[in-house]
DNA sequence: GCATCTATCTGAACGATGTCAACATAATCT
DNA sequence: AGATTATGTTGACATCGTTCAGATAGATGC
């Protein structure tokens, strides 16, 4: 039963504490950023005892990857928005990098995490094998550009070294260093396009059309 | 004065524990890992008490900056090498790119670390300032390799993009799911020289010469 | 309805960590 | 030599991740 008729109450039993962790755990890292990212903050904060969440996570780490998990949700769905604002427009996956960016821009913190419980398996996981996922996207996106779908391997690595050109500019865009360069290019978002765009996949074909 | 005439008694008096800690955490990040490098461990690997690096360093992280400086300048070393190789070949700059991404991959632990440090302060602080950086060596390759140096806002943008690049394939080239791919390319550095050579700057110009 | 089983949460504890203050020792300066 | 300064050590504190024994509640079988 309830002590009190108070909202705040909460019964013994949570009820969904898993979420409210996974929760808890984005709203920390997007306020306090990734240092105060502590398990038992994370218990605080979703207001149970430290020892809560090893119900539901066997680790700090496994949280982390839930949390990460979410975040990619979140990209994929970012990804798949830029995707059908303007499917045949000339740049159309050129948009798509930097909808990649300005996730990563908007959402650092989660980006950083994204990436660091990535690193550390030395994997994507399941994110790039859902149909739906960003990396998915990307690769039709890439053969409805007009790319080789034939020809496999050049449409892996070209996928792939897309992919790794948005991550390269998502970690980079921020430094100090080039404020003046974004300022002068007119705010972030043009330098982050112009970057991109000397990767192949997301290179704008000036003049005459495609290479052949 | 010493207690025993012990090979490994050291005086009160360390004589130079500031190198020694970094020399020691680099050790440590190797052997063991990132999580492993605890300032406490530091201290341990340096034969001196938990307290005794607080007077060499203000913060754990500002050791973590000194190491990480000490991974910047033999990035820029192992840059200026591979550029020193081959000065006048076609493919000088992807050199480059190929090299930087090799010591990342040689040493991931450094490299996180690196890129931590400088992601956490917004800016790769003075390790792109230095005439001797790697940096200034990958602007000056892009130049040499026929770049239109008087467009200095295109350089600029090359250079940093090409820079992006290479960061964001050091840090997914160990991706487990690109395995089967680089074992079909011949190995890893084929599978990353394929990657960069999707950047504009990296490019391989196939039939023709360059586009003017 | 009631007893039991299982899932979930709490409390107290452990060792490790970053950091600090008080003190000890050595090198340096006068 | 004596004073000052730089560099160590010890011991303490709060916090952290994690574990374990016990409390509580929802579910299940009778």
């Amino acid at each position: 039963m309830r002590e009190t008729a108070n909202a705040l109450a909460r019964p013994y039993h949570h009820g969904d504490l898993s979420r409210a962790l996974v929760q808890a755990g984005r709203r920390i890292l997007e306020s306090e950023g990734p240092t105060a990212l502590s398990l038992r903050a994370v218990a605080r904060e979703a207001g149970v005892s430290p020892a809560a969440p090893y119900h539901h996570f066997k680790d700090k780490c496994e949280l982390l990857e839930a949390v990460a998990k979410e975040g990619w949700r979140e990209l994929g769905a970012a990804i798949a928005k830029a995707r059908a604002t303007a499917p045949d427009a000339p740049g159309a996956i050129t948009n798509i990098g930097v909808a990649y960016v300005c996730f990563a821009r908007e959402n650092p913190a989660l980006y950083r995490t994204m990436y660091k419980s990535a690193c550390d398996r030395e994997t994507m996981g399941d994110h790039t094998k859902d149909a739906d996922s960003g990396f998915s996207h990307v690769q039709e996106a890439i053969i409805e550009a007009g790319a080789d779908g034939s020809n496999s391997r050049e449409l892996a690595l070209a996928t792939i070294a897309a992919w790794c050109a948005a991550h390269g500019v998502a970690e980079m865009a921020g430094f100090k260093e080039f404020e003046s360069l974004k300022a002068e290019m007119g705010g972030e978002e043009p330098f982050v396009r112009a970057l991109l765009e000397h990767v192949g996949v997301f290179a704008r074909k000036p003049r005459r059309a495609a290479a052949e």
